[in-house]
DNA sequence: TAATCATGTTAACAGTGTCAACATAGGATG
DNA sequence: CATCCTATGTTGACACTGTTAACATGATTA
């Protein structure tokens, strides 16, 4: 029975990023993760000033995550620039709606981006991949309209996981227009995509 | 001093809005309100089975008076149609901004909408404005292209809200480019809302 | 008038984040 | 090798949370 856990750091965040992505980080204890590690309650404390900031780890790694995934669909090199971004768009609407709670986390007021710089760059950093192909896709395009027009997208994906993930109107029993065109959305992104980007 | 206090769960309500948009709803205690309210702290029960059926109510008015802010858009006569949703976008946006914990709550995961149709109903409502005046946008459209296009635009603001809302990378200490992005589109949101909706 | 029932109170429970005080082990220094 | 320091662990406690059970009150109704 060693009294030092060796690893224990990385395991509560690993473990955190795990019950967070179950139970949603606000259903989600300090206490608990410390009693999956088999370690006392306020062990965490030696690792972390306080429930915050493990938060805010586990929220970077969804950052640096989804930047992978988005990464992936823009180097995929059989395809046109065009279904590059279309493959990115996919594939962030997927990661917003498979990994629910954890998105949620990355997006929440909870965290103060700004008292952790590590994040606030993974946050960042997810961003460029959005520059990256919209240039290739605008070329010629003045820095300002680029930068807009990244916004102008991210805010539409961003936007779309939103109503699909939170309403999820589509999945009430109540019969509705804004139901059933959420449905009609959720059954075919690409095409929502294609239509909305016009591109 | 009256043992009945013959209007609590009115002033519970709207002492849950002023405390949730003032501190988040996260942070707001059923306990505070209650002693707020100058009376017990399991007094709240005898109105509200748990303390997200209250948040619920608060949410609820929310969209209600979201769907007003939009109806009043929608009703400026000596508008245009393009000027009157140009106008829509701008006041949903500004909700999202001003109204920053309530909107946070309005699209949190916290309250399941399906427990209550009540909140469904009135957030279901707010999404029949924008309906109405993209019909009149595209005399024609047909009904499913008609719902996707309300999704679309819908979408846009509400990410764009969110990206402004949480992120608010413009207001940090490091320069990045989406942090001037960022503040570009703030600072300009009708300029924005133009060249995002193309219409 | 008497009974019922909505609406209030008090006491208690299990759970939370967090801090202070103490314990241990492993590495650095003499 | 012996000693001390420091990182990392533990225990105990505090104030706070949502929620329930048991009891009190007073207005409505039979």
């Amino acid at each position: 029975m060693k009294y030092h856990h060796g690893n224990l750091k990385e395991e509560l965040i690993s473990s955190a990023c795990i019950v967070c992505e179950a139970d949603g980080h606000d259903r989600m204890s300090l206490r608990s993760i410390a009693k999956e590690a088999k370690v006392s309650q306020t062990a965490p404390y030696r690792h972390f000033k306080t429930k915050e900031s493990l938060l805010a780890e586990v929220s970077s790694r969804g950052f640096i995550e989804l930047k992978e995934i988005l990464h992936n669909a823009n180097v995929k090199k059989t395809l046109s620039t065009r279904d590059k971004f279309l493959e990115m768009g996919q594939a962030y609407i997927e990661f917003g709606l498979s990994k629910r709670n954890t998105y949620d986390l990355m997006h929440s007021s909870v965290i103060d981006k700004n008292q952790f710089p590590e994040l606030l760059n993974s946050a960042v950093g997810t961003f460029e991949e959005l520059v990256y192909v919209l240039a290739e896709l605008n070329p010629g395009i003045s820095a300002k309209d680029l930068d807009i027009k990244c916004i102008h997208h991210w805010a539409l994906v961003h936007g779309l996981v939103g109503l699909l993930r939170n309403e999820n109107l589509d999945a009430s029993e109540i019969d509705t227009p804004a139901g059933n065109a959420m449905g009609l959305v959720r059954s075919d992104i690409k095409s929502f995509l294609i239509s909305a980007l016009e591109v």
